[in-house]
DNA sequence: GTGAAAGCGCTAACAC
DNA sequence: GTGTTAGCGCTTTCAC
C-alpha cells in the first residue's frame, strides 16, 4: 500500500527537473547520458510508473480503445474481440472491452463512462439513433459493428442479407419447402436476414414462416423449440437467427427425438468454433468473426490517426456458407404428403 | 468534433462559480433551486459530461474495476467475467476487461496500463510470483483469481483437487483401470488437478499416464487426440485438463472413427455451456464459473470499499461432478484383457 | 541541453 | 449557500 512515486520524486532523486524527467520518459528529447542514467537509475530504483491519467488529461490521448459488445457469451463476439485485439495490440493500444448485456438500462452511462477513458471505440448495440447521435456528437471515433451507421460514421457488419439469401437458396436446392425463420427482432441484424431468406423464397414461390426467441441465445433456442416441432404445420428446415439459437434447438430437439436432419434441416448464422462439434455438426455461415473484429479495429485506428482520409461507408464482409450436417437433400417423395404433389426434381 | 464542454463553460453559462456546478454533480452539496435550475440548465444546453479522467485524478477513484482473463474465448472466463460484471454493475462500478491471451509478452504493461485506470482488479494469469509481487506491490487492490495467490492477497478459485478426485472416483467405480490426464502444465490449477486424480487412482492402485497438450483449447486437444487413441496402450478413459480440450478430442476422436464412450470414457473440467450440446453429451465438473466471478468480484470490492477487515485467504469454490453421456460404465467381461482378471463387481 | 512556469479539468478545503 | 484557491501528476511552450 505504499505511495506511487511521482515524477517530481523522481526528478528529486535524480537532481534534475521534472521537465527533464517528464522529456526522457517520452522519448521527446535527448539528454547528455549522464544526465539519462541518471534519471533512469532514479527511475528504477523508484519503481516509478507514470500515471497514464495525468497524462492523458494533459495529452488527450489515452493509448487505449473500447470496443463495447452486447453478450460476450457469444463466441461470435469474442471473436470479433480477439481480431479486436490483436491489431489494436499490434498497433501499440490497448484494449478495454465492456459487455453491455447485463444492464441496457445502463448502456448509454456505460458507453459514456468507456468512451471517455479511450481513444475511439468500436460498438454493438441495439440503441435507437437519436441516442446514438450524442455519443457519436462526443467526438470520439467511433465504428459501429453489426449495424449500418447514419450519416458519415463508418460501420461494419458482414452482408446479412447475402447470408440468409444463400441459406434460402441452399434449402430450397435441397428440396425444403417449408422453411421457418427463428428470429430475434430487436437484434439490429435481424431485419436482412429476415429479408434475404424471404426474397430468396419468394423466388422459387416459398414464403417463409417466422418464430420469435426471446433472445439470440442457447436457452431461448431451445426454449422455443417444441413450439415449432409440435405445431401442426411442423416446418421441414428452420434457420436461425445465430448459432446459439441453433445449438439451443438442436439440443431441444433431440430431447423431443426428433432427429436432425432426417427428420428436419437446421442452419445458423456466424460459423461459432463450437458448431463443428455440435451432432450433428452444424450447417451455417461463416461470418468471418475475427475479421470482422480487425477490420473494425483499422478502421477506428485509422480514424483515430486522421491521417488517411476518414472512411465513412459502411464495410461489408462477405459471408461464406459452411456445409456441415445438420442439413440434408430431403428425399423427393415425400413424408406426409397427402394428395398429388406437383413434381419436384431432384 | 465538437470541442466538449467544461465545468468551467457550465460555470459561466450558468452564472456561478465552478465550485458550485462541482458540488451539484456530484451531490456533494443542495443550492438554492433557482441556482440548481440554471446549472441543471447549463449543463443540459451545453451537453455537458463531466470528464472522467480529471475526476479520478484528484479523487483517486475511477469507478471502474478491472478484469484480467487469459482467453476470453474459453466459456469458462466468459461465464466468470459474466458474474463480475454483474456485481460490479450492482455496486456501482464499471467493468473492464482484457485479454492477456494474444500476447504474453506485453501481460506486464497492459496489467501496468490498466491497473492505472481501475480501483483494483481480478487478475487471472499465469506470471511468476515475483512478477505478480511488483503488480501487488502497486498499492492497488487485487483478487487472483485461479491459483492461489502469495502471502496476504486474496484469491479465489475452484478446488481443484477435490475436482479431479472425484473424476477419479467416479471412473474407477465405473470400471475404468487405464485412465489418462490430458495436462497443461504451464496453467496453474493443472498441477492440483493431476495430483487430485493421481491421489484417487493411486488409493485404488491405479496410474494415471499423462500426456501433455500445447494448450487449454479445442485446437489442442483435437490435435492430440491421434497420439493417445493410436498409442500401443490405448487408455480406457481420459481426463482433460478442460472442457475446451474434451470437446476438441472427442471432435477428433469422432473422425478416428472412436466411439464415446462406448471405446473410451471422457470427461473434462469447468461445465461450460455447450458441454451439453456435444455428441455425446460432456460428463464434467461444474466449477461455478459465473458464481466464481461473482464471489471474486465481492472479494474486490469489499477490498476497495476498505470497511470490513480485508480478506486475505484462498476462497475456494466446491466443484459438482456433472453426470452427462461421454462416461459409462465398462463392461466387466473387459476387450482385450489377456489372461485372468481378478472378479471386478459390476 | 535544461528548467521554470503555465495549465489539462476537476475536487476539496476553507473563506465569505 | 456560494465562491476562492490550491493543487492532483503530468506535458509543453519558452526562456536560459
Amino acid at each position: 500500500m505504499k505511495k506511487k512515486p511521482t515524477i517530481r520524486d523522481v526528478a528529486a532523486r535524480a537532481g534534475v527537473s521534472i521537465a527533464t524527467v517528464s522529456k526522457f520518459i517520452n522519448s521527446t528529447q535527448r539528454f547528455t547520458s549522464a544526465v539519462e542514467r541518471k534519471v533512469q537509475a532514479a527511475i528504477d530504483e523508484l519503481q516509478y510508473h507514470s500515471n497514464p491519467l495525468a497524462r492523458s488529461m494533459i495529452t488527450g490521448k489515452t493509448g487505449a480503445v473500447g470496443v463495447v459488445i452486447l453478450d460476450i457469451g457469444n463466441p461470435h463476439f469474442t471473436n470479433v474481440v480477439k481480431g479486436a485485439n490483436r491489431v489494436a495490440l499490434e498497433h501499440g493500444y490497448n484494449l478495454l472491452f465492456v459487455d453491455t448485456d447485463e444492464n441496457q438500462s445502463r448502456e448509454e452511462e456505460l458507453l459514456d463512462a468507456l468512451s471517455r477513458r479511450v481513444d475511439g471505440l468500436i460498438v454493438s448495440t441495439r440503441m435507437p439513433e437519436e441516442q446514438l447521435d450524442r455519443l457519436l456528437a462526443s467526438g470520439k471515433p467511433v465504428v459501429l459493428s453489426g449495424r449500418v451507421a447514419p450519416k458519415g460514421v463508418p460501420s461494419i457488419g458482414i452482408d446479412a442479407h447475402a447470408a440468409a439469401y444463400m441459406i434460402g437458396e441452399l434449402l430450397v436446392k435441397q428440396g425444403h419447402r417449408k422453411i421457418a425463420y427463428l428470429g430475434f427482432a430487436p437484434a439490429r441484424p435481424d431485419t436482412e436476414r429476415y429479408r434475404g431468406l424471404s426474397e430468396s423464397l419468394a423466388e422459387h414461390g416459398l414464403e417463409v414462416t417466422r418464430y420469435e426467441v426471446g433472445g439470440p441465445t442457447i436457452v431461448e433456442g431451445e426454449r422455443i423449440c417444441s413450439a415449432v416441432l409440435l405445431s401442426k404445420d411442423k416446418p421441414d428446415a428452420i434457420v436461425c437467427y445465430n448459432d446459439m439459437v441453433a445449438i439451443g434447438f438442436m439440443g431441444g430437439a433431440k430431447a423431443l427425438g426428433v432427429s436432425i436432419p432426417e427428420d428436419i434441416s437446421i442452419v445458423g448464422i456466424d460459423n461459432i468454433p463450437f458448431g463443428r462439434f455440435t451432432s450433428p455438426a452444424l450447417t451455417t455461415v461463416d461470418v468471418q468473426s475475427e475479421r470482422l473484429g480487425e477490420e473494425g479495429m483499422r478502421l477506428l485506428l485509422r480514424q483515430i490517426a486522421g491521417d488517411a482520409p476518414p472512411v465513412t461507408g459502411h464495410v461489408a464482409i462477405e459471408p461464406r456458407l459452411v456445409m456441415r450436417d445438420s442439413t440434408r437433400i430431403r428425399p423427393p417423395a415425400a413424408v406426409a404428403a397427402p394428395a398429388k404433389v406437383k413434381g419436384r426434381a431432384r
